[in-house]
Formats: C-alpha cells, sequence, structure tokens
RNA sequence: GGCGCGUUGGUGAAGUGGCUUAACACACCGCCCUUUCACGGCGGCAUUCACGGGUUCGAAUCCCGUACGCGUCACCA
C-alpha cells in the first residue's frame, strides 16, 4: 500500500443487490478508479449470524462482475490485507485483540450487563418519559478485575467509553463539518458476547487494517460517525476521508428497499434493462456531471465523477427515466451486437423460420426494454384474432370499403413480384398510391394491418412483408380480403 | 422526544450575491417528418426556488426562525 487510493465496498451477504447498495457500489468504485492506481475492495461483513442468507455471497459477485465492477482485493480473488470476510477475520482473533487493546487505552471497556439489565434501565426511562441512554455500571470496574472475570468465564460484551462531555466533529466531503454533543452519544457495543464484533466496530479495525483511505457509504451512519471518529482517536489512527450517500427513494417518503418489494438489479436486468444502463442512470440519482453530457460508459463515468458534485437530498428513482436511458444505450449499439442480445428475447416468440436478424433490425429503434420484445413480434408466429374495426383509421383516412379496394390491389401487385426485397418491395408498392390516386397510407396502413393483424408494429408493412416472405404474406392478404369483403 | 441531515417543476437536476426573463434531460402537450408506432426535428410546460422574517443597491444563492420530510438513538448493518 502507497499513497494510492483505496475504497472498499463491504456489503452485508442478506440476499439480493438492492439499487441503492448497487449505486454505492459504483461511487465508491469510481473514487477509488479516478485514481490510476487506485483499488477498490469487496469486503464482506457477515457479522450477523442471524441474518445469513444463502447464497447471497454469490449474488454480489455475479452482479459485480455484470456490471464491470471489478475489484482489485476480495475473498474470491485474495490480497494483500486479507481476509475480506469478517467471520474469517474474527476467527483469526483480530477484534477481540484489538477491543482489548482499546480497553488499554481507555477507549473502551468491558460489560458483564445483561440485555435484561439495559432493558430494564430502558422501561425506566420510558416510564419517566425522558430519552434512554444506557449508564453502564461497568464503565467502573478496572479493566484488570474484569479480565480476571473473563478468564474465569464470565460471558462479557466490549462497549466503547464515549467521553462524559466535549464535543465530537467529523468532516463529510458532502455534508461538510458535522458536530456532535458527545453527552448524546451511547457506550455502543463493540465486541458481542458471542466473540463477533458489531458494525461500528468491525468497520473501524477493518478500514484502518485495509488501508482506506475513502469511506463511502449510505448517510444512515452520518449519525453516528462522531463515534468511529472516538475510535480513530483513541487508537492514533489516522482517519479517513467519509463519503456519505443521500438515500435512493421509492417515493417522496421511502427508501427503496426490499421489503416493499422494490426491485432490485438481478430483477431489472431479467425485465430486459441492460447493466450499463442501469449504471448510468443510478450514477446520476445524486450526482450530476459537470456538463450536459448523460450517457456514460464505466470508463467515462471514472472520467466525470466528482464527490463535491454529489447531492445532499435523497433521489426517487424513476423507472421512467431508466427506460429511456436503456432506450438510448441499445439504439447506439452496433446491429451485430444488438442482435445477439435480442435473439433470445425474439426467440420467446418467434419460433417460426423468419430472419431474425431482420427482425432485430426493426426493432432496434423502437424499443427501450428487451423485456417489450415478444409482445411486439407475436404476429410472426400466429395472426392475432383483430377487430376490423381496425382498418378505420381517421389519419390515415381509411375504412373498410377503402382498405378491401387498397388490399385487391396489392394482392395483385405483390403475387407478380419475382425478386422479394424490401427495395423491389418498395419500389413496386410505391406505384401504387398515385395510379389509384390514393394516399400512400391508404395502401400501406391496410396492408399492415392485413398481414399483422395489430395497430401497433415494429416496422412498417414493407419491412414486415419483406420478412414474412412472399407466400406468408400473401396468404395473410388473402385471409384480410376475404374477412372484408 | 433528543440529536443529525435535508427542502429548486410530475421526476432527476444546473445554479455558490448581479451574466437567471431559473440550464439540461425524462415525462407530458402541440406541430413537423413518416407506410403505423417509434426514432429524429421544432415548440410549449417553475413570474419562481417549502414558508416567514432579516442582511444587501441587489438573494434560489448569506443569516435567523417556522413547517414538513428523512435518518439515528440495537449484542442490525
Amino acid at each position: 500500500m502507497g499513497d494510492e487510493i483505496r475504497t472498499r465496498f463491504a456489503p452485508s451477504p442478506t440476499g439480493y443487490m438492492h439499487i441503492g447498495n448497487l449505486r454505492t457500489a459504483l461511487w465508491t468504485y469510481l473514487i477509488a478508479k479516478k485514481d490510476p492506481n487506485g483499488k477498490f475492495i469487496l469486503r464482506i461483513e457477515d457479522t450477523d449470524q442471524a441474518r445469513q442468507v444463502e447464497g447471497a455471497t454469490e449474488i454480489i459477485y455475479e452482479t459485480l462482475k455484470q456490471c464491470g465492477l471489478k475489484h482489485d482485493e476480495g475473498p474470491d480473488i485474495g490480497g494483500p490485507v486479507g481476509p475480506y470476510v469478517q467471520s474469517d477475520r474474527m476467527r483469526v482473533g483480530i477484534y477481540l485483540k484489538y477491543a482489548r487493546d482499546l480497553v488499554h487505552r481507555g477507549g473502551a471497556h468491558y460489560c458483564f450487563c445483561k440485555e435484561e439489565d439495559v432493558e430494564a434501565q430502558r422501561q425506566i426511562a420510558n416510564a419517566r418519559g425522558v430519552a434512554f441512554k444506557f449508564n453502564d455500571p461497568c464503565r467502573l470496574i478496572p479493566w484488570e478485575e474484569a479480565e480476571k472475570r473473563i478468564e474465569a468465564g464470565e460471558s462479557f460484551t466490549v462497549r466503547q467509553t464515549i467521553p462524559a462531555t466535549g464535543t465530537t466533529s467529523f468532516n463529510d466531503e458532502v455534508f461538510g463539518t458535522i458536530t456532535v454533543e458527545n453527552s448524546t452519544l451511547d457506550d455502543n457495543i463493540l465486541l458481542k458476547s458471542d466473540g463477533f464484533p458489531t458494525y461500528n466496530f468491525a468497520n473501524v479495525i477493518d478500514d484502518h487494517m485495509m488501508g482506506i483511505t475513502d469511506v463511502v457509504r449510505g448517510m444512515e451512519y452520518l449519525s453516528s460517525a462522531p463515534k468511529y471518529n472516538l475510535l480513530y482517536e483513541a487508537y492514533g489512527w489516522e482517519i479517513p476521508r467519509y463519503v456519505h450517500c443521500p438515500p435512493v427513494m421509492k417515493d417522496e417518503h421511502h427508501k427503496l428497499s426490499k421489503r416493499n418489494g422494490d426491485a432490485s438489479f438481478a430483477d431489472l436486468v431479467a425485465k430486459g434493462y441492460l447493466p450499463e444502463a442501469i449504471l448510468n442512470y443510478i450514477a446520476m440519482l445524486g450526482w450530476a456531471p459537470e456538463t450536459d453530457k448523460e450517457i456514460y460508459t464505466l470508463e467515462e463515468m471514472v472520467e466525470a465523477f466528482n464527490v463535491k458534485r454529489i447531492s445532499t437530498s435523497g433521489a426517487i428513482f424513476d423507472i421512467v427515466k431508466l427506460t429511456s436511458i436503456n432506450g438510448i444505450w441499445l439504439r447506439n449499439m452496433d446491429l451485430d451486437t444488438y442482435y445477439e442480445l435480442v435473439k433470445p428475447w425474439i426467440e420467446k416468440a418467434v419460433t417460426g423460420g423468419y430472419d431474425k436478424k431482420k427482425i432485430a433490425e426493426i426493432l432496434q429503434q423502437r424499443v427501450n426494454t428487451l423485456a417489450e420484445i415478444p409482445e411486439m413480434i407475436d404476429f410472426f408466429d400466429t395472426m392475432p384474432d383483430y377487430d376490423l374495426e381496425l382498418y378505420k383509421n381517421k389519419k390515415m383516412k381509411t375504412d373498410e370499403a377503402i382498405s378491401l379496394k387498397a388490399l385487391k390491389a396489392v394482392r395483385e401487385t405483390l403475387a407478380g413480384v419475382t425478386e422479394w426485397t424490401q427495395p423491389v418491395l418498395h419500389d413496386t408498392l410505391m406505384e401504387l398510391p398515385a395510379k389509384m390516386e390514393m394516399k400512400n397510407g391508404q395502401i400501406l396502413f391496410p396492408l399492415r394491418l392485413a398481414i399483422t393483424g395489430k395497430q401497433f408494429t415494429p416496422g412498417g408493412g414493407i419491412e414486415i412483408a419483406d420478412i414474412l416472405g412472399k407466400d406468408e404474406t400473401l396468404r395473410r392478404i388473402d385471409a384480410a380480403i376475404a374477412r372484408l369483403s
């Protein structure tokens, strides 16, 4: 470790990567990569045994991988400051050792109180209607005596010893300087009776040991940050830069959360959103670049990102805007890449022997999310039942009679076409309006309806007829003529 | 309730004392293009920056207060 920027993404493996979390991961990555030598580290915070979820860590790896948020150090790839999983670190005795050291330095104390003792104080406080703050009698036990009791097998925790008076300040890169009265802070537990550290403790120890220079996390930690500073001070360690991120909201009042059934990254991908587009969009939830440019690749984001432009208020996740950005990403792809991407979606609806690449081509300019595709092109396989009323279209100036006339002419013209290609179809069909003294729409709209049965289709009549092929096109036109007659 | 943080249109936001008659994008509404929808193009959409005071020649921008919202006060992170 030299003087490079080192950041860490430190999720708890609780089962699913939600969007707010992913955004934190992204920003954390961006901050590290802004420095050419910067390191982005993955650490798993699994100190809450009760909340462990099977397979959750794999979801984290998979999501980071899909997003291209490649970590430089982590449980799966190792690194110089491992282990990178907190439960492994505990097994090696790291936290106990540091906790003891902290006690000796006066920054913490052993506590033999039971949860009932704390609860009893809480009840009294509630009954009196005053704010509860745990008054720990164990603060007065000399550590030499406490350690004897521990050796004798007594169950214990380690609590932070907060100064009774004074204030503690810390500086945050986005919120500025924040100061709190020490009297409002609690002697929180650092080491639980099961030997695991709490977040409050593990975080400080691990960030220090791993050489983290920039601590990026949600702003729910803003009010406890002063306590972490007290810890750093007690150890005499250098305090990292803090970047607290405003929340990503579901609506004005609620944060995005799993409990609300809000979309996770995986859900969005399943709905046909591109990881690149999701990243692009969420980067700008609570952050604004200096220019009007809003489509960014990950590399470009690294270049443009700046913590000073992170806003201080929560941002509502807007799926409509995401959809729009996703559409732009889709349209910007070259056809071959796009084809590979949409092929599985096309195949969900089209099993016939049509040219899927042509289908992809007409789709590209009109699709915003991949999940829209199957419903848009299901007419290729089977003609839907459609209402003849659809032939009445005021904008196209058509009705059933005009359509019938048009279709008969189209059928006759098309039957004579030998080279079934788009240019030929286009040129031949475009002669019709003039010849029959009708408008383009009066000819082509009925054709499109007759061969698709849909009011809206991903392409024009000519494009679709081309894909359908001569036989099928004529068959569908015949069927329409029969119905209209 | 204490403490901390926040508040620019439907949404994301720009804006850091005069260049703002408040950018830009999404959404929405018109029009144009067009074989539909979409894409693309053009135009409209906050007399006003939560509210109330103050400072100033001048405030969305500085100060104070109020309201509302969020967070936090766990052997959760």
